[in-house]
DNA sequence: GGTCTATGATTTACGACGCA
DNA sequence: ATGCGTCGTAAATCATAGAC
């Protein structure tokens, strides 16, 4: 399979399932004050440019990386949210 | 207009399990594909459908079932064979 | 009715792959 | 080669419906 890595085992069902690197960091919930000014920048702009990135993470004490992976999420989430919306429409 | 509105924030709002006949035929689909448990986007379609839920439910239905069961095989060792079984039966009409 | 646990949904983090 | 885009997912966590 694909995603990431896999678990060679004889014959254990789980064996050819997708599983996440032992390297992977581990899931960290960001604060109410981190949540609310990442949601503030992506209202004024759904993508990021480099400086503003830059800024966000220092100010937020994340990484570029982290607020890169946050706004990928954040449109992702808006795209499903409009999809909802517009599948409880018709019908 | 208002009553309608409120009312789909509090569904969505307010989760509810899903159907036991909507778990059954998930748990069959899980249980028969369980070396590949990764249904395809139209597999998800046509489970969505029988199951009277949305695409993302099934999804996320598979994604909790996925990591739950890896996590704990033993406690769902019962649950495997009982849908085996069934799986079994049938098949053989 | 108050505690818990099971369950559905949401949140971080990445691998795979695309395109410029 | 770099680098950021989407897509689908793992794994942890949240919220609370329901079982006890």
């Amino acid at each position: 399979h694909k995603d990431e890595k896999p678990e060679l085992d004889p014959n254990n069902p789980v064996a050819n399932w997708i599983h996440a690197r032992s390297t992977r960091k581990k899931r960290c919930p960001y604060t109410k004050y981190q949540t609310l000014e990442l949601e503030k920048e992506f209202l004024f702009n759904m993508y990021l440019t480099r400086d503003r990135r830059y800024e966000v993470a220092r100010v937020l004490n994340l990484t570029e990386r982290q607020v890169k992976i946050w706004f990928q999420n954040r449109r992702m989430k808006m795209k499903k949210m409009n999809k909802e919306k517009s599948d409880s429409k018709e019908q | 207009v208002m009553i309608l509105r409120s009312r789909f924030l509090d569904a969505r709002r307010k989760r509810r399990n899903f159907s036991k006949q909507a778990t059954e035929i998930l748990n069959e689909y899980f249980y028969s594909h369980l070396s590949n448990p990764y249904p395809s986007e139209e597999a998800k379609e046509e489970l969505a459908k029988k199951c009277s839920i949305t695409v993302s439910q099934v999804s996320n239905w598979f994604g909790n079932k996925r990591i739950r069961y890896k996590k704990n095989i033993g406690k769902f060792q019962e649950e495997a064979n009982l849908y085996a079984a069934k799986t079994a039966v049938n098949a053989a009409h």
